[in-house]
DNA sequence: CGCCCTTTGAAGGAC
DNA sequence: GTCCTTCAAAGGGCG
């Protein structure tokens, strides 16, 4: 691994820039932004909010930051730069042993230098039931969940810590520099984001409900990837599904251990896998976090989920989204690496989305239409 | 049954 | 180079 406080220091983008994005009310920001859910929340939880108000604040906010949203950019292009030079070391693993494990070298991130002992935020503190780089096995997590996500009853069930490892050796030959790398000061020991606040705006103890819900559906499910899941090397990868959906996606999940019928379904329908985009830097943070507000605001519907969730996102420092976007680049790399002739585009008429098969050609036709209307609709009215 | 909602970010095509 | 569109996750809601 080559020395990244060299340029790790201002691969993250340089403090110059930090220094705008998190400017002098950062943490007043912070506190309102938890004050504005704990308001909402009241009403997300009746209905889908209304944030009207909510929603012109953050255009102040972008507008203030404007930067912020280079960041992400500038980021990457400091990245993309140190990253190629590691990846010739770091991600050149052949066997794609652990695909996720692989994008936690901790030097690499962009403050190792401070995290590894401040971690103000660990990213990946995936709680005490899970390994931190099980945020990076983002297609699908609830292989292991005997019940539903969200019901606290499987929260005492933190089963997966150590079996992280231990599976992950048991399904590949782990490199030495893959999960060896772990330390455990990028882990569960790790600081909570908001520690004292909760998402839904009452205090709670963050390690004894948040962690839990976060720690007992998460587990390396990619480590159990089938046939379908198995990159055309040979490599598994979570990135693979069946081109059927969501749902179908699931049950393929769920039947690498528990559905053979499904299995045999399977074998008379030859379907491509279908490779899926690799998750962006929100992306990994919602997959993060959602157990955690689901936890604690009893919250089912994703849309209001997730209206928290960017409220969260944004109300994170500079620091905290660039470890997300750190993640988020290897992902990429890796993916890249993985499928260097996949493109984000192929999955647009592979109906990923809704039904596999031609119908959803079709249907894609018709969203798309749908999607111009609207916009074009939102765009009139913004006009009047 | 299957799309919608809702979020941000990435990617690719069109211009 | 900018703008637009689609997809990525997720799961209740709804037609």
């Amino acid at each position: 691994m080559p020395q990244l406080s060299s340029g790790g220091g201002d691969d993250l983008g340089a403090n110059d820039e930090m220094i705008s994005f998190k400017d002098e009310g950062e943490q007043e920001e912070k506190i309102q932004e938890n004050a504005f859910t704990e308001r909402d929340l009241a009403d997300l939880k009746s209905s889908l909010v209304n944030e009207s108000e909510i929603n012109q604040r953050e255009a102040v906010r972008r507008g203030q930051q404007g930067e912020q949203r280079v960041f992400p950019d500038k980021q990457r292009e400091h990245l993309d730069g140190v990253s190629k030079q590691q990846d010739g070391g770091m991600y050149k693993s052949p066997a794609y042993p652990g695909y996720p494990f692989l994008m936690l070298p901790d030097p690499y991130l962009p403050n190792s230098s401070v995290s590894p002992s401040s971690n103000k935020v660990s990213v990946v503190q995936q709680s005490h039931g899970m390994h931190p780089l099980t945020s990076l096995l983002p297609y699908s997590n609830d292989h292991f969940s005997p019940s539903p996500p969200h019901l606290p009853t499987d929260m005492s069930q933190k089963t997966g810590v150590h079996r992280q490892s231990q599976d992950l050796s048991g399904y590949y030959s782990l490199p030495p520099g893959g999960v060896g790398q772990i330390t455990p000061s990028m882990s569960w020991q790790s600081q909570p984001v908001y520690p004292a606040l909760s998402p839904c705006g009452f205090r709670q103890p963050y390690s004894s409900s948040l962690s839990s819900a976060s720690s007992y559906s998460r587990f390396p499910h990619s480590l159990m990837l089938g046939p379908s899941g198995v990159h055309p090397t040979g490599i598994p990868h979570p990135a693979i599904v069946p081109p059927s959906g969501k749902q179908e996606h699931e049950q393929y999940d769920r039947s690498m251990y528990m559905k053979p019928q499904v299995e045999v379904k399977r074998e008379k329908e030859p379907k491509k896998p279908v490779i899926k985009k690799p998750l962006n830097a929100f992306m990994l943070y919602m997959k993060e976090m959602r157990a955690k507000v689901i936890a604690e605001c009893t919250l089912k519907e994703s849309a209001a989920i997730n209206q928290i969730l960017g409220r969260r996102w944004h109300a994170l420092t500079r620091e905290e989204q660039a470890k997300y976007y750190e993640l988020a680049r290897k992902e990429r790399q890796l993916h890249m690496q993985l499928y260097p002739t996949w493109s984000a585009r192929d999955n647009y008429e592979a109906g990923l989305s809704g039904v596999a098969g031609e119908k959803n050609k079709a249907d894609w036709g018709k969203k798309k239409r749908r999607k111009r209307e609207k916009q074009q609709d939102s765009n009139a009215d913004n006009s009047l």
